[in-house]
DNA sequence: CTCGCTGTTATCCA
DNA sequence: GTGGATAACAGCGA
């Protein structure tokens, strides 16, 4: 499900529901969903209290007061629903975390993508997959100066390299069409073509993008829903994500849906002409 | 039925 | 390094 906003969305919807709540029993129904071992993972949540769910990136941070983390990603389809119906359970259901209020917090994920890793919240920098994001829209690190180099290395197409996690973090497959859409520029555009304006419009744009996403709840395309089961409203403001086929917002032409880098990807190809 | 597609990322190989 | 393919998995629609 989750890109950025998605993300904050549930972490916000966690939080309102789990932060300092102790889990008093843990189910893991799906084993490789673990990153480690196992056993580990459920002798050392049982029992430790829930003291905030922070993020980075597309990167869940459950935070406990023993000293460590589980770090959760979502990948595709990962959802967290909070719950005491035993009937929000069901054969997607893939970790169960009981809460001391008698609630459920219960890990689905259809596709099976996500993982769960626990680790030290004081050497969550050293995580391998924590340690190469690079900065996320809306921090202080995601500015001209530290982007422009990291994009400008590469000799791939632009779309490739705003999906590449460790050049920025956050954006995915939907909001960089959507910020390449408002930045007019081809997803097939080499990276280095790009023009300083660019680079600018991109780290302007990306803010925009994600600050509205959030303030919509995330986008709710096939899937996604927050902790509390609702869906987000940003999919009704997207402008070219699965809009093949309908006219351009701002020039009419028909958008057009092409493969890069083995992603579906939407663009006008008026507004968007390759540099 | 089979094929292709899906908000992700890690890994392997030329 | 880079590019591409492949893998993890399940469901949906054509």
């Amino acid at each position: 499900m989750p890109e950025m906003p998605e993300v904050e969305t549930v972490r916000r919807g966690l939080n309102s529901y789990v932060k300092g709540h102790e889990i008093t029993h843990v189910e893991i129904r799906y084993n490789d969903l673990i990153t480690g071992d196992v056993n580990q993972f459920i002798e050392f949540v049982t029992g430790a209290t829930i003291t905030d769910v922070g993020r980075r990136a597309k990167f869940l941070l459950i935070h406990l007061d023993n000293g460590y983390t589980i770090i959760s990603h979502l990948r595709m389809e990962g959802k967290y629903r909070i719950s005491a119906d035993p009937n929000a359970i069901d054969k997607h259901s893939h970790a169960i975390f009981t809460l001391d209020n008698g609630q459920k917090m219960i890990y689905n994920d259809v596709r099976k993508f996500g993982r769960m890793q626990l680790w030290n919240t004081d050497d969550l920098k050293n995580n391998k997959s924590i340690q190469k994001l690079g900065p996320e829209p809306l921090s202080k690190e995601f500015t001209f100066e530290t982007l422009k180099p990291r994009i400008m290395r590469h000799h791939k197409d632009i779309k490739i390299v705003l999906l590449d996690q460790s050049v920025m973090s956050g954006l995915g497959n939907i909001y960089v069409d959507e910020v390449l859409w408002k930045a007019k520029l081809h997803p097939e555009t080499t990276a280095n073509h790009l023009s300083d304006k660019d680079i600018q419009n991109i780290i302007e744009l990306s803010n925009q993008e994600m600050e509205k996403a959030i303030a919509s709840g995330g986008s709710t395309i096939r899937s996604y829903i927050d902790a509390s089961g609702h869906k987000g409203n940003m999919q009704n403001s997207l402008k070219v994500y699965g809009k093949e086929g309908t006219p351009c917002p701002r020039c009419g032409t028909e958008i057009v849906k092409i493969k890069v880098g083995g992603r579906g990807t939407h663009f006008c190809p008026h507004c968007q002409v390759i540099k």
